[in-house]
RNA sequence: GGAGGGGUUCCAGAGCGGUCAAAUGGGGCGGGCUGUAAACCCGUUGACUUCGGUCUUCGAAAGUUCGAAUCUUUCCCCCUCCA
């Protein structure tokens, strides 16, 4: 009965690009779209100081409302954030201070303002923080209110719930709440900004689905609810952290050079998939650079993905960086910098020191195993001696390039 | 409430008085091949080291012993079965 070619835009592209999973009632949430702008929502935690590129789809959806004439509002749960959200997580997590949760607020905003356009008032994004209208909470017309749209029965079915009883691991009464006060958001931004829908993670649906209901029930309106997928990479692991860390959206905790360099080398079956999800390009442009070698492909992303965060001179710098890093042997002005004083070339500063002091590695046993394996450089050079002492000599105006093994390149100055 | 099984290094999982910084597999790291890919091959994988060693680790604490991941006691946590 459902027409694909009908449905709208939106959704449409939604779904072409891969973007969806589930939706409460795709072909009702389609015509409404149809017949009016809407408004939006996704919450993010404030758990971390920054977003990392595990939240990134949930960021390309906002932008997705904004090119189709949608206002996104942004959650930032500075409420929830002091509860803590059990699903997907078998422990309880640690709950932090107020001023934390503030501060980490403030700078996921920041993060986020980069990737949305903010001066068409009509589709700018709306920043709230639960915060607001959960502090202020009223325990009792809370549970008559509100409490009463929900069924422990119900509740107990939930797969963040039932996952942590099955395994008799100890769900707080504190976390159980949880997506009761996530229903309870949905409701406040329904009545305060006419908020039609809620989007986020296929990990959200149960919350998303229990403010959906409560709307009904309390007030009689209909709301939507939509999910993505999990995104997993090719090799089985989630997007977002890798061994050596997250891969951070602030620059503060990782260099654009290093974003670039993340979305480089991703694996050659992820690199379309990307695409769709992470830049703009359209699905059929999508489809002729596949055409391509599969390395420019990882460039064309690269910078993508990076001139969207970092800026375009960002990722052009990084582009050249990498192209003299690794194809040059050279260095580049994008390359990771480390700047050490002229009184610590002392005669006794060893390469290991030197390395420590990069911050590359944090063991010197790691470091005296890499050069034992030919994996230290300096300036393209293996070290094979771990007591060498660093000494002005080995600098070229005031620089040497520092590689650990083929990936791992900084820059070390005199300062 | 009753009966049993178990907690080991990043993960899974051996070890069950000395030869154990602890088998094996996965993951990570380094090297080779290549394309800054995958697959594959090799090496490595607690910390510190004057490279002789030293120190810290096997749920927690106490004890037995020349010596404990291994034995004893208490405590904490998990799993399975019965009620």
């Amino acid at each position: 009965m459902w027409n694909y070619k009908l449905m709208n835009k939106f959704l449409k592209e939604f779904k072409d690009r891969g973007y969806f999973y589930q939706c409460t009632d795709e072909n009702e949430l389609s015509s409404l779209l149809d017949k009016k702008k809407i408004k939006a929502y996704i919450g993010f935690d404030c758990t971390a100081e920054s977003l990392h590129v595990g939240s990134l789809l949930q960021i390309m959806c906002l932008r997705m409302l904004q090119k189709h004439g949608h206002q996104p509002i942004v959650l930032l749960g500075g409420g929830t954030t002091r509860i803590g959200d059990p699903s997907g997580k078998d422990k309880t997590r640690k709950i932090l201070n107020e001023d934390e949760i503030k501060k980490n607020s403030k700078n996921i905003e920041k993060i986020l303002k980069k990737f949305l356009s903010t001066d068409n008032k009509n589709i700018k994004p709306i920043f709230v923080d639960n915060f607001e209208w959960l502090k202020g909470l009223n325990y009792i017309s809370f549970l008559r209110d509100i409490g009463k749209h929900f069924t422990i029965n119900k509740m107990l079915t939930f797969e963040s719930v039932k996952t942590r009883l099955d395994r008799e691991q100890s769900l707080s009464y504190m976390e159980f709440n949880y997506m009761i006060l996530q229903a309870y958001d949905f409701l406040e931004l329904n009545k305060k900004e006419n908020c039609a829908l809620q989007i986020g993670g296929s990990d959200q649906w149960g919350n998303i689905v229990n403010g959906v209901d409560l709307i009904k029930r309390h007030s009689n309106t209909q709301t939507y609810g939509l999910t993505t997928p999990l995104i997993t990479l090719a090799t089985g692991a989630k997007m977002g952290k890798t061994e050596n860390g997250a891969i951070w959206l602030d620059e503060k905790f990782l260099s654009p050079y290093d974003y670039w360099q993340f979305w480089r080398n991703i694996d050659d079956r992820d690199v379309s998939k990307f695409m769709n999800f992470f830049t703009d390009l359209s699905v059929d442009e999508i489809e002729k650079i596949k055409e391509k070698d599969i390395n420019e492909q990882k460039i064309i992303l690269a910078n993508l993905t990076t001139a969207m965060l970092h800026g375009e001179q960002e990722a052009k710098k990084s582009e050249e960086t990498a192209k003299k890093t690794f194809s040059e042997n050279s260095m580049g002005s994008a390359l990771p910098t480390v700047s050490i004083k002229k009184n610590q070339l002392n005669d006794k500063l060893t390469i290991v020191d030197l390395i420590i002091l990069s911050k590359l590695e944090k063991s010197k046993s790691e470091i005296r195993r890499l050069i034992k394996g030919s994996g230290v450089r300096i300036n393209n050079q293996i070290i094979d001696d771990e007591k060498l002492i660093i000494s002005e000599k080995l600098f070229e105006k005031n620089t040497i390039k520092l590689s650990l093994g083929k990936k791992r390149h900084i820059k070390v100055e005199i300062s």
